[in-house]
DNA sequence: GCCTTTTTCATGTATATACATTTTAAGCCG
DNA sequence: CGGCTTAAAATGTATATACATGAAAAAGGC
């Protein structure tokens, strides 16, 4: 036998995946109801609810009460980014890590710094400003503003070993994030700290971090473009 | 009452989830047994269970038997990519939507399209260039191999009215689809066409899509990096 | 016929129970 | 003490049942 002996659940989902996206079912068909496929699975209701239930949270079907179950018209092409942090990503590569800080002070919150939610005014602020190197070569280009009144110790942490985007992984874990993705041309001094030439293009990622309600972080990476590609995956259930 | 009549499971859900995102409950920290946390909102340890099982699936707490659940590490940073079809997108911004076919050809796949999994040797690809335009502006190039085999109606569909994205979203939903993120300098020929100088930064998203084992279409999207930005949010529970 | 009321039906949530699974801890014995 | 067996503990899966909810269809009144 080859085939694993897996949970009823797992298979009422995998078969009814299965149907949704071989165009079996196309979006707008109704599914069976749930005594019809408690029925034909000789399982209880309960069992083809909590599957169908899971399947509605993954957004391939809608649930209409009275009426039935409906395969969805999938409204876009969604996919799950998966952004590592820098040091692994270049240990990741089999290459030497460090980071070469540039820029590193304390001051007042600006409207510029683009937090959200946005800082209270006079809130302090710890700036930084570093290269992240794999091997001999900048990988990566960083500018970071922290929330000192939402990660005091940031003021005292030292980052050469543990960049501050691990760093603050660890402090901070599972913030809510918001990240946006553009091509800029390096300016002068960009270039030059990654050593490019100016105007080269270059991924620019900016994300914001917030805990609840207190933003803690808000960070520019910049990457050559010829070097670095970000990946997304798409598949129905995750 | 401002509150809303949440369902218990909701509430189960809120909390812990509250607790972890807070720092309260840090990343190893063993979250109460189901019995007790079915005994502290007095209700039975199904409720509980389908809570936590949610929870788990989310990444956020990994469950292991007799010894507990426990709050999870996050590996890294990860977020949902909305990435909107062209024509939706360009109508949301209150803009007329165009598409100028530049080029439309029936030929034989070559390893250099770049499908996953690889087309067999042979197949049949219709090819087609077009540029999407916003109003008068041009805002997108979209570059596109479609195997004729996985959706053989699209030799005859006529694209002008429903861009190539879209029209395959209806025709194939719900498949598997993997982006690549760059950012690139525009060829001569691409400056033209997207108005842009020569050179300039520009966002490339290359996805393929697959149905199954079928791979159906590949496509190189580039946006004028100025003019375009795409965003990608990760909440904790999602 | 049209509007309102009632009924019906599918899903939503929750319960108590049962047994399987897996991993840790305890117990036993040489 | 070390290695084996055995029991206990917590999660995993599934059942049968109950009532709530909301929307569509049927029934009723004018």
């Amino acid at each position: 036998m080859t085939e694993a002996a897996q949970t009823l659940h797992q298979r009422i989902l995998d078969e009814i995946e299965g149907r949704i996206v071989s165009g079996e079912w196309p979006p707008g068909h109704r599914i069976p109801f749930e005594m019809e496929l408690a029925a034909h699975y000789g399982c209880s209701r309960m069992t083809v609810n909590k599957a169908l239930t899971q399947l509605a949270r993954a957004g391939l079907i809608e649930r209409r009460k009275k009426s039935g179950s409906f395969v969805t018209q999938p409204r876009g092409q969604s996919a799950v980014l998966e952004i590592a942090d820098i040091k692994t990503e270049i240990l990741a590569l089999g290459l030497p890590y460090a980071c070469d800080t540039r820029r590193r002070a304390v001051r007042r919150g600006r409207a510029a710094d683009g937090f959200a939610p946005p800082l209270p005014p006079g809130a302090r602020v710890l700036e930084i400003a570093c290269v992240h190197l794999a091997g001999p070569r900048p990988f990566c280009l960083e500018e970071r503003a922290i929330n000192l009144a939402a990660v005091p110790e940031a003021e005292a942490a030292d980052f050469s070993e543990t960049p501050p985007g691990l760093w603050l992984l660890r402090q901070v874990p599972w913030s809510a994030a918001e990240h946006r993705i553009r091509a800029v041309a390096a300016s002068a001094a960009e270039a030059e700290a990654l050593g490019l030439a100016p105007g080269a293009a270059c991924l620019e990622i900016t994300r914001t971090t917030a805990c609840g309600e207190r933003p803690v972080t808000r960070v520019r990476l910049l990457y050559p473009g010829d070097r670095h590609t970000l990946a997304a995956r798409f598949t129905p259930t995750g």
